[in-house]
DNA sequence: TAGGCCATCTGGTCCT
DNA sequence: AGGACCAGATGGCCTA
């Protein structure tokens, strides 16, 4: 089969490849959220002057100048010893393609080689060669997209996003900040993440939805006291698999209450309510941009299909524990947990948080951006 | 079982 | 010639 190319030919623009292009997406990031971070806390420190605040915000935009490391040669440990000496058997090779000479009429063109046993184990040997550099090409490739999917909202080691998923989010993720930054003004929430969300399929929409809107709603609603203290999960759920009961969120059989998360409940139920009108915007599943496999839609303005019904306390724990992972540090306040390597901390994960014991909540209210940037990397 | 996702192999194309 | 990149094919795994 001939395949189609025409990224590499001369008229067309110069590519990058896919997986340049993941790399130099990560590194974006971790440009563009410095602004973003410095942008937020300009705003929080005009939200507040009433309460709790303006405790320490300088440590904020030096945690990610850092270039996330580059994908990291994969090992290729199958294509590392490939440059050996099989390079020794060319000559009675051209020689074999002289037996027709003959009187026959010259063909133009290269000449078509006999294929002989040698010519075969050589083509066989270029074919493994080739297959292994293929091999570790994707794993760069790979790992290039386990990076940006770092960097991007809603990490999670154990429950990845696909690579389709990844990249879309990525690239709605570059349109929010450069959104925010072209704006200078604080979007709400739920454009925000309609922003983040348009063209997700739909248990990523949930995904991506709930852990803004969950930490949006517990920011809003929950006193920054002790009550707001949070705990390890004891639910058989809680360890990880976020997006696994997202994913049970559009299935027909998904049934409150049984272990997976409510999203009406937890997300616009009560609390989001109370802080966007309900005439604010909706995200538009059924939009065009929609590529993603359909499923019984989560609802972000309270009017899901699914059934409304109280979250149990594994739910909240849970939810505490995937959503204020980000929060998790001694920092009172507008701390985006990167780490100092540059790339995201192994704290800023759900995989390697510290206990949340000692998390505590600092707003009750709508919380800054350099917030809600963070509970993206959770 | 169907569908989604993924890894791998393979051949074609372009570039150095 | 060989490497990089790409896309199609294929089979395995997982989940609903």
């Amino acid at each position: 089969m001939s395949s189609s190319r025409v990224a590499n030919s001369p008229k067309a623009p110069p590519c990058v490849s896919l997986q340049v292009a993941c790399t130099m997406l990560s590194r974006l990031f971790s440009e563009v959220l410095p602004d973003v971070q410095r942008l937020a806390a300009d705003w929080a420190e005009d939200n507040e002057s009433e309460d709790c605040k303006a405790k320490d915000d300088e440590h904020d935009d030096d945690d990610l100048d850092e270039p996330l490391e580059g994908s990291s040669r994969a090992e290729s440990e199958m294509a590392g010893d490939d440059d050996d000496d099989d390079d020794d058997d060319e000559a009675e090779e051209e020689e074999c393609d002289d037996e027709n000479g003959g009187d026959k009429p010259k063909k133009r063109g290269p000449k078509k080689r006999k294929m002989t046993a040698a010519r075969v184990e050589r083509s066989k040997v270029r074919r493994m060669k080739a297959n292994a550099r293929e091999r570790t090409r994707m794993h760069d490739l790979n790992s290039a997209l386990d990076n940006l999917r770092k960097v991007v909202p809603c990490y999670s080691k154990t429950q990845k996003l696909s690579k389709i998923e990844t990249l879309r989010l990525a690239k709605n993720y570059i349109l929010a900040l450069g959104e925010i930054l072209r704006n200078g003004k604080r979007p709400d929430v739920v454009t925000y993440v309609q922003m983040l969300c348009k063209g997700l399929s739909q248990p990523t929409t949930n995904l991506v939805a709930g852990c803004l809107q969950l930490n949006t709603r517990n920011f809003l609603t929950e006193p920054c006291s002790e009550g707001a203290r949070f705990h390890m999960p004891t639910s058989p759920f809680s360890v990880h698999p976020y997006s696994y009961r997202c994913s049970r969120l559009s299935s027909p059989h998904y049934q409150p209450g049984s272990g997976a998360i409510n999203m009406r409940s937890h997300s616009y139920g009560s609390g989001y309510e109370g802080a966007y009108p309900p005439g604010g915007t909706s995200p538009d599943y059924n939009s065009p941009d929609y590529e993603g496999q359909h499923s019984p839609p989560v609802c972000l303005n309270g009017g899901m299909s699914g059934r409304q019904q109280e979250s149990s306390d594994t739910d909240r724990n849970y939810h505490y524990s995937m959503h204020y992972t980000g929060l998790t540090t001694s920092r009172p306040s507008h701390s985006i947990p990167f780490g100092p390597t540059g790339a995201r901390s192994a704290g800023a994960h759900s995989e390697n948080i510290p206990p949340f014991h000692d998390v505590h909540l600092h707003h009750d209210r709508a919380p800054p951006y350099e917030d809600l940037n963070a509970f993206f990397h959770n």
